[in-house]
DNA sequence: ATCATTCTGTTGCTTTTACAACAGAAAAGA
DNA sequence: TCTTTTCTGTTGTAAAAGCAACAGAATGAT
């Protein structure tokens, strides 16, 4: 456990709060913590979770397989974000989507009923907590619209130029990387990929942009 | 102030609490009202907004105009539902959508910084609509989810199928209505809607579903 | 009751996307 | 290093979506 209290320092989640405070908060609410392989499967679509998690380190994909096997990255979650924020609620039904490791992760589950019942006089930075954790699903909240945004632009063009700026106003430089290969760009924005692919090098063509690998660099119009 | 109290006391926000402390919880939290009438913008894109907003009573719609001028519904609230949730962050930047009356509506305004700071024994309910406030907008966040998992269909076809079949489920019914007319479910999905009118009269000549207005009826395969 | 407006279904045409298949480039593994 | 696998771009074809235009139905206003 102590090993992630470095890494969860610099989150969002954890700002303004030091070192030894986190590992008391950890052990107050009695944290747990679990490791998955690249490729490891978190959980499944049908399970019943009821904990908050919380990513420590690596990097997960919020997936979706369809009926027909067509697959649909719901989200990509990064060290300090939360995810599984929308089972907290009793009786709020299984896992609608596979959670996948894509890199070697750590996880640490909260109990959130614990988290919100708990007096916050029990631990000083309780509230502290509760407070940053509200932020961080806000912004969660925030990430899906705009990907609600990308996703209701007609065109496969106008989805990638509606992420590809996103993106480089959120990484603030008009040369950004993007954490997706071609396949999971695709599936990001529910589109084919070839016909993606192929749109992405007319818009190269016609100087817009251009890109080596996962890096990208827009032009102005 | 004190009309909405029975229309909140039925919302999950404020479950669990009887109406003396829902109204003394108003009081505490310095709660603001505002009335829109139908067609007004309670809210529109680029403006700054820090409270917490709970719809007390009609109906709102939160959309986005794009540079071309297609309307895209993002979210539909109904009374009892908080928006407003992904900027109670702070420097959270401007607002990225309009929010629109459609119908004669009301709108509670909360400090969030507030109700996350006061201390719980401020007031004995705190704590319960500190937790009913997270389940709220975990709820939002799954609703969001849910969208997104209808617009990441690659087929009009299939994008109302599970809109329709998932909106049969949570009434519980296979027989429901639902709150869009044609051109807003095509806005909600995204779509075209002469396409998807065209889509779903055929659906209905399949034997798959069959309508009247917004009224639907769903079949076996 | 009449008129105006909005809503819905329908059609034909054009553009775009999905799909499949393939080949070279890049990356990973032996 | 060599081999195998994955990734990316490219092309042609079939299917689907977008768009525009229109007419009847439903709704709302006077």
């Amino acid at each position: 456990m102590k090993k992630y209290v470095s890494l969860l320092k610099r989150t969002k989640l954890f700002s303004g709060v030091g070192e030894d405070d986190i590992l008391s908060m950890l052990n107050c609410l009695s944290a747990a913590v679990r490791e998955y392989h690249k490729g490891e499967y978190a959980f499944r679509q049908g399970e019943y979770i009821r904990d908050l998690m919380i990513l420590a380190a690596g990097r997960l994909h919020i997936q979706k397989e369809d009926y027909w096997g067509n697959l649909n990255i719901l989200n990509e979650i990064r060290p300090g974000e939360i995810f599984g924020e929308a089972y907290i609620v009793p009786n709020s039904g299984p896992l609608m989507n596979d959670v996948v490791a894509v890199e070697e992760s750590a996880v640490l589950f909260f109990d959130m009923e614990r988290i919100l019942t708990v007096c916050p006089s029990a631990c000083p930075f309780h509230t502290r907590l509760v407070k940053n954790i509200f932020y961080t699903i806000s912004d969660k909240n925030k990430a899906l619209v705009q990907k609600i945004s990308y996703m209701s632009q007609r065109s496969t063009r106008e989805k990638l130029l509606s992420y590809l700026s996103d993106e480089a106003k959120r990484q603030n430089s008009s040369s950004f990387s993007i954490p997706f290969n071609r396949q999971q760009l695709a599936d990001f924005l529910s589109v084919d990929r070839s016909a993606m692919s192929n749109e992405l090098c007319k818009l190269r063509d016609e100087g817009m942009l251009n890109f080596h690998k996962n890096e990208f660099t827009l032009y102005e119009g």
